[in-house]
DNA sequence: CCAGTTTTCACCCAGTTGGGGTATAGATGC
DNA sequence: GCATCTATACCCCAACTGGGTGAAAACTGG
């Protein structure tokens, strides 16, 4: 460490310049944090992060060339990585999860006070993720079901039957292994998914198993 | 509604009475909060809910008889459902990730402060999920784990026009579609078709909208 | 007991699918 | 330049699929 020992290190990627002028003076000018780098882009990113050597990366999850979401992928793959603690304007389920899976491991909003942003970057260091409750919430729906259209009515209306065929089907069966494995004949399967097809209004097995995967039916 | 217009109204399911007690003692005693039921056990569930009718419900993850989770997962599979907030004395990875697949939309720790109980369960009612840095990093670390399979390794090795086919596939569009749509041949898209079925091991269009959903390929 | 639903099975038929070839044009790479 | 890859396109053929119709057995709830 370059840095007292107490400090915490920071490094920067944000393209906005106010932004960026806002954070370093937060964490230059509060004790126990160090600002060991700033960033407008993530060209070179390894270099800039082998050369600050951040204990916690803020990163704007949106910005011109490499965005953060790419760049938290690459810095997280490798070994020793720092930890990445996101940032963003406005809550995207999509980017959410896009950060997340990309490895951050926390999400934090721009209109977040000073305070509040050191506190995060303080709990970043000591194991924790920070968020917000709201951002939690989504972040929570997503992982209870990734794709929630939540077909509840045309789920109830599929018989047990049905949704077990639907289930074999989905694990990539065809209508003679379906037979075989429940012990029905070819036909009887065959009028099990025809029925299926209509209830879940598609035409074909791959339709059927992308509703049954999308909407949770199995 | 029986009490004033902006209290919140809580239900407690916990089993331990000195808990149970403090709990009582905090939502009865502080304004803007109405304890509308306390509860030792599950039994009768749907009964204890319909008569408390809870804002939100905070539920000990570990009970006798029904545990928390089941209970969790019953009262959210109804309509109109309150919200519920999982309490624990440690953080288990297994209970929490079992507790938010239920529906749960809150984790908090037994050891908060009575102050940090009441803020959890506001925010809960103005749609967050409260959850300490520490249970948010592990959850984190579940979601990470559990969603994105990622087959990486698969995935590049499907061409740009491949995923584009199968993405088109998924939605639902048979060979003679995605011909029409992309301006190629039928016979092209075939021949796509018998190459991304080969790169992903399966047999069937079934099958490969099966794989391309469940490891997020599209 | 009767009506309704589910489950089971069968047949017909046009169209599609999956597997196997073969081949040409363009891009990439050494 | 030559190898390789990708995208494009076509052919054959057996098998499967999806739609329709019909019908019997079993169960469900009045």
């Amino acid at each position: 460490m370059t840095t007292r020992n107490a400090d915490i290190r920071v490094a920067i990627f944000e393209d906005n310049k106010l932004v960026r002028d806002a954070y370093e003076a937060i964490f230059s000018g509060t004790n126990g944090f160090a600002c060991t780098g700033v960033f407008t882009d993530c060209t070179d990113l390894d270099f800039k992060i082998r050369k600050s050597a951040p204990d916690v990366v803020l990163m704007d999850i949106e910005m011109p060339g490499m965005d953060g979401i790419a760049a938290t992928q690459q810095i997280t793959s490798a070994a020793g990585a720092p930890s990445i603690l996101m940032q963003t304007v406005f809550e995207d389920d999509e980017k959410i999860f896009a950060a997340l899976c990309a490895g951050a491991v926390g999400y934090i909003l721009k209109t977040s006070s000073p305070v509040q942003l050191l506190q995060a970057v303080s709990e970043v260091v000591s194991g924790g993720s920070p968020m917000s409750p709201q951002v939690a919430r989504r972040v929570l729906k997503l992982f209870q079901h990734h794709a929630p259209h939540a077909t509840v009515s045309d789920t109830e209306t599929l018989s047990e039957r049905e949704k077990e065929i639907l289930t074999l089907m989905v694990n990539g069966n065809a209508a003679r292994q379906i037979a075989e494995h429940l012990f029905l004949s070819y036909e009887t399967v065959r009028t099990h998914l025809k029925k299926i097809y209509r209830k879940l209004h598609v035409v074909s097995s791959a339709g059927a198993v992308a509703k049954a995967l999308k909407d949770r039916l199995v």
